[in-house]
DNA sequence: CTGATTATTGATACCAAGTATCACTGGACG
DNA sequence: CGTCCAGTGATACTTGGTATCAATAATCAG
């Protein structure tokens, strides 16, 4: 991703360990093995591969330390549209998502303007704004350069 | 939805039997009985509702059926964060959508600005952009008036 | 109309993703 | 150190969706 696009964002100190501390929860050998596997990962991520990448650890457990984060809003649960849902570390307070087609890489930006189009719409619509998502599917990079086939299908 | 939302919208001419026929699918009884409950639904729905509508149709065909609507661009597939997805049928050529996180309502909107900031970003991103989704997460104007509690939980 | 051809159906079995249960374990703390 | 309770993980289960395949129904040529 462009540095440029990272104008607008404040990056945040990312510490997952923390994020479950802050929580109120325990900081135990599994958690402490999920947390360090992700932030190991250069990216996106599913359940399932974190399980396949920490055999120690109990799918359980995975799947229910992957929750916390998410709830403690240090992970991001992105909806893919085929298939499970993958994750990303949320590095930016409030962000979307671009999203390789070809080899699923993730990568947040902030955009201004998509703010102000929210509070245009908040005029038009019939109820009460809440929140707003938006990706956008791209081939990246270092994808344009290669010729593997497509990871994800993309109806938009 | 409000009527002003809808102003840069051409509303297409909805036959889901017809979007089937034309490409090259025989019009049966069960394909029917499927696209004549959606076109009579309201909103959106899960592939499991519709199951559970019409129990005289195996649950195969059922999934089947709404894989070939969704190919031919009749249907939209959301991705809600939790659990399966919703469908609903596709009014208008490209646009996006509200979702009422209490009762699950899914509306449709085009905003020329949304459109903009995809060619503002395109130029910024390191890659080709092949397409976007956006989602609006809203408590609908029927759904304030009462007071029940939230059908979907919305991590944005 | 009839029979041949081929798409479609749906019961079944299967698979993948994720959750509930619950006896056991190990951190935290007095 | 011992107690207590949060946390763990094996297991079984649920849910959402797909593959298989014999039976069935559309279609079409004659």
């Amino acid at each position: 991703m462009a540095a440029s696009l990272m104008l607008e964002t404040e990056s945040r100190g990312i510490n997952l360990s923390n994020a479950l501390e802050d929580r109120g929860l325990r900081r135990t050998g599994a958690r402490t093995a999920v947390t360090g596997r992700i932030e190991h990962l250069s990216g996106a991520f599913t359940a399932e591969q974190l399980c396949r990448d920490l055999p120690g650890v109990g799918r359980a457990t995975v799947y229910r330390t992957i929750r916390h984060l998410v709830d403690a809003g240090a992970l991001c649960k992105l909806p893919i549209l085929d298939g499970a849902p993958m994750y990303s570390i949320a590095r930016v307070e409030h962000h979307h998502h671009t999203i390789c087609s070809r080899c699923g890489a993730v990568g947040e930006f902030r955009h201004s303007t998509v703010e102000r189009v929210m509070r245009s719409l908040a005029k038009e619509i019939d109820g009460d704004i809440i929140g707003h998502r938006m990706e956008i599917f791209i081939t990246c990079g270092s994808c344009l350069n290669e010729s593997t086939t497509g990871k994800f299908s993309v109806h938009v």
